[in-house]
This record gives structure tokens, C-alpha cells and sequence, in this order.
DNA sequence: CTTAATTCCTACTGGAATACTAGGAATTAT
DNA sequence: ATAATTCCTAGTATTCCAGTAGGAATTAAG
């Protein structure tokens, strides 16, 4: 029952994004944050797949927010990294299992989604970034 | 972002185990719910450490119940056989991962517990079981 | 028009967690 | 006595995911 390590990342790294309106490189980041550039960079690669985020190649380049941070939800970015959000990996052919899937795993699907959706970056109170 | 295979399985056959007042053998189980007899073994060891069932052993035995089924949770199943939920393996020492656990994760968990605090065994309508 | 800095693309590797198996001892109803 | 069961301890296999690697493409700046 985990969040993952990537959608972790990719939120600190949003959040990094939100204090600036110009591109902001992966080595900035990665550097900020403690986080290795190389896996950053895949995440990267889906944040923007999902239009979270908008990229400029070459020298002086980096990301930017393709939305107000008020619009990028938890939710997205799960979405955006990880791929739908499944509570349970069941087995579709067992018939027990999807009773339970029904009954039970799918309402809780929902209402985490709703709550993940609820929060967006703004909701999180800024980090003292110290520099970038 | 997963309910385990245990909490599943866990949770299954307890709700074969509600349908009687008489002990219910391992094998009944595994063969109605096509589960593997060694894997649960391991499962109902612990549902049994957390006193969630009660056993005899020897011929004839198998496991009970130990508490009405309104008194057990999936929380309580989860509990036992995967021990504290955690929603993210947060990195302690690190102080952006601290700060988002206590402003995002931790409000998730705790959403998370009371809602599978709240549906007990009895509000999964009683699966039909053919034979047992 | 060269250079350095960057994103982009595709793939591989390592390790941890978890699903599942195995052997045999202990217990007990019949 | 026997057969059926739980109990205990340990091992193996598999899957998933975090993290790495190399190099191509792009571009600002001098």
C-alpha cells in the first residue's frame, strides 16, 4: 500500500518547477533535491508525455509548468508517472475476486482518487528552497 | 500503490470461515477458493498471532472465527498480515520527504485507516459458497 | 561554426519485497 | 494405530521498481 518513489520525486520536483517561471534544468533539480539526475530524467520524460509539464532542448535549457500549480493535482501526477491508480491486482477470471473488487477494492479506488485530486500543488505550503 | 495478495486472500477466507460456527479445515478452504493450502498456512498463522481466528488442531480441526464478524475490519486483516500500513517509504532523513509526508501522506493514511476501519466482514454481501 | 549544456531515447542492471513451496514435528478424533 | 490436521522454520522464485548507462539530437552563446 504504497505511493511510489516516483510520484515522490516527481512532486518535489514539481514543486521546484512552481517557484519559477523560467525553464529549470534536471541537474538544478537533481542537485537541490538529492535526487539522481538520471532517474529524474524519466520521470521528466512522463510529466511531460501527460502535458504537466513543457520542456526546451539545448544550452540554458529545462522544464517549465505546463499548468498554474493550482491546476496539477497529486492525482495527475500519480496518474502521470505510475499509471492508473490500482488498489489491488486481481485475479479477472476469479470470480471471488471480483466480487471483492466490486465490493470492496473499487470504493476505495474512488475515494482515494477524489482525495489525491483534492490536492493540488498550491496546497502544499512552499519549500524554503534556500536557492535556484 | 497495492492491497497485498495476503490482505486478499486473508480476507476471502474469512469470509468462508463466517459462514460457519465449526471449524473449517485449511484444504476446504484453499480447494473452495482455489488458494494455495501452503500459502494460506502462512496467511492464517497470523490472522491467528493477531487473534482474529482460533484453531484445533488434529483431526477434524481447523480455524474459527475468534470475534463476531462486525467486529473484524479489513483493517484489521491488513493489520495482521501485513502489518502497519504504510503509504510511503518515505527517506527520514531527508527534510523535503518529511515535509510532504506530514502535509500529503500521513493525511492520506490516516483517510485510508478509518475507511477500511469501516467496512467489516458483515458489510460484504455473503458470497455464494456452494458447498462447505 | 564550434563548443558546451541540455533534453531525449532506448535499453539494461540490481536489489528488495512478496508470493509461493517444502519438510517434517506435534496434536488429536476416531 | 492411523489419518488428518495444525504448527514451525526455512527456503526458493518471481515480480516490480529504483536506479544506471550510452549516446544521439538540439540549441544558446561566443
Amino acid at each position: 500500500m504504497k505511493l511510489s518513489t516516483k510520484t515522490r520525486y516527481a512532486t518535489r520536483a514539481l514543486l521546484v518547477l512552481s517557484t519559477s517561471s523560467n525553464p529549470i534544468a534536471i541537474k538544478d533539480i537533481s542537485d537541490d533535491q538529492s535526487i539522481s539526475a538520471r532517474y529524474l530524467e524519466n520521470i521528466f520524460s512522463k510529466l511531460k508525455a501527460s502535458k504537466l509539464i513543457t520542456s526546451s532542448i539545448g544550452n540554458n535549457g529545462g522544464y517549465i509548468l505546463a499548468k498554474k500549480p493550482s491546476e496539477i493535482s497529486i492525482y495527475d501526477i500519480s496518474l502521470s508517472v505510475d499509471g492508473p491508480l490500482q488498489i489491488a491486482n486481481i485475479n479477472t477470471n476469479n470470480k471471488h475476486e471480483q466480487y471483492l473488487y466490486k465490493q470492496i477494492y473499487n470504493p476505495i479506488e474512488e475515494l482515494l482518487i477524489e482525495y489525491l485530486k483534492s490536492i493540488d500543488l498550491t496546497a502544499i505550503e512552499t519549500i524554503d528552497l534556500e536557492s535556484i
